[in-house]
DNA sequence: TATTGTAACTAACAATCGTTAGTTTTGTAA
DNA sequence: TTACAAAACTAACGATTGTTAGTTACAATA
C-alpha cells in the first residue's frame, strides 16, 4: 500500500471549512461567529465573503463532503460477497480510516448536523439512514447465518455504532497507538468482546 | 426493590430547567435563546428572571446535577466488594437507569458542557475524569485478575464509554425494549460480544 | 380588608450576530 | 507600465442576543 504525498495548494475556500471545522469542534457550530473564524484566519469578517456564500455553506461543505464519504464507503462493502463478519470487520476498519482523516469534519457531522437547512438537512438525513440501514442489514445477514450471536439487532447496531461515531473525541487521546493497532484492537474488542 | 411514586410538586425553577433541557437536547445549548425558553412556558424571556439568575444558571443546574448521580454511582460501585466483572456488569445497568430517567440532562452533560464557565467548569471536569479513572480502574483490576482479555485497556474503557454515553440518543427509539431486557442484552453485547 | 410574596408583564439596554456595499490593496499577466 | 482579478479592507445594516428596571395581576395570609 503506497500513499503518494502531494502538497496540494489549497483554495482559499478550503482553508476557511478547515480553520471552521476546527473551530466547531471546539464549541459547536452556534457558538462559533463568523468574527471567530476570521479571526483564526487573520482577516476580517466581511473578507471571508468573498470565498463562501455564508456561514451555512461551511457547515454543509464540511458535513455533506464527509457524509458521502461514510455512505459511499458503507454502500460499496454491502454490495460486495463476503460473511457478515468480513463484511463488519472491513465497516469498522474504514470507518477508522475516515474518522483518522476528517475528525473536526466528523464533530461537525456528529453535533451539528440539525443546523444544516433546506434541501442539504434532507440530503443528509436520506444518507444517515441510507448507511445506517446498509449497517443493520449486515448485522441481521450475520443473525440469519448464525455467525452472530442471535441477540437484538438493534441493541448490537446501536452498541457499534455508537463506538464508532464517538472515536473522533478520542482519536486525539489515541496518541502513540498507530492506526492498524487501532483497527485490530477494535475490531476485536466490539466483535469478540472482552472476556 | 419497592419504588414509591410521589407526587412532587415543582419548583417554577424546576419546570424551567426541565423545558430548557429539552431544548438544548434538540439545538444545543448555544442555539436556544432566553425566549425560546420562555415561549415554551407560554411567558415572556424577562419572567424568566424571577425564578433564575441566568441562561448559565439553567445549564450548570442541568449538568452539575447528573454529572453528581454519575459520578456517587461509579464511586459506590468501585468501592464496593465483588470481582471486576460483576462491578463491571454493575456500572453499566447503573449508567442505563440514570440515562432513562434523565435523558434530556445527558444530552448537555455530552454536548454542552464546554459552555460551563468558571468553578462550574472546573467543577465538571474534575467529576468527569474522577468517573472516567473509576472506569478505567475497574477494567484494570479485570485485566489483571485475568477475568478481561489482555487487550489496550484504553480501547475497552474507549468503547464501553462510547456506548454508555451516546444511549440517551438511542433510548427514544428503544421503543418497547424494556429496561431490564436492555440492560441484559447491552451488558451481553458489551461484554461478552456478538460472535 | 389590608398586606405581602409570587410571578407575570412592558420597555428597553448594550452587545453581538450574519451579512452587504463600496473601496483599497496586492500580485500577476499583457 | 498598464490592466485586471483576487482578496483584503472599512463601515454599517437590521435582527437577535442575554439581561435589567420598573410595574402590574393575583392569590394567600394576617
Amino acid at each position: 500500500c503506497f500513499v503518494i504525498f502531494t502538497v496540494m495548494k489549497l483554495t482559499r475556500k478550503e482553508e476557511i471549512v478547515i480553520v471552521a471545522a476546527k473551530l466547531f469542534k471546539e464549541k459547536g457550530y452556534s457558538a462559533v461567529s463568523m468574527r471567530d473564524i476570521a479571526q483564526q484566519m487573520d482577516i476580517k469578517a466581511a473578507s471571508l465573503y468573498n470565498h463562501i456564500k455564508g456561514k451555512q455553506e461551511i457547515l454543509s461543505s464540511l458535513v455533506l463532503q464527509v457524509a458521502k464519504e461514510f455512505t459511499n464507503s458503507t454502500q460499496t462493502i454491502t454490495s460486495q460477497d463476503g460473511t457478515a463478519l468480513q463484511r463488519l470487520k472491513k465497516l469498522i476498519e474504514v470507518h477508522i480510516d475516515i474518522t483518522v482523516h476528517h475528525a473536526d469534519a466528523i464533530a461537525a457531522l456528529n453535533n451539528d448536523w440539525m443546523h444544516l437547512d433546506g434541501q442539504d438537512l434532507l440530503d443528509f438525513i436520506a444518507m444517515r439512514d441510507q448507511y445506517e440501514e446498509n449497517f443493520r442489514s449486515i448485522i441481521k445477514q450475520g443473525i440469519q447465518t448464525q455467525q452472530i450471536k442471535a441477540k437484538e439487532p438493534e441493541v448490537i447496531l446501536f452498541s457499534i455504532l455508537s463506538t464508532l461515531r464517538t472515536l473522533y473525541l478520542w482519536n486525539e487521546k489515541r496518541g502513540k497507538l498507530e492506526v492498524n493497532v487501532l483497527k485490530k484492537e477494535l475490531v476485536s474488542v466490539l466483535i469478540s468482546g472482552i472476556v
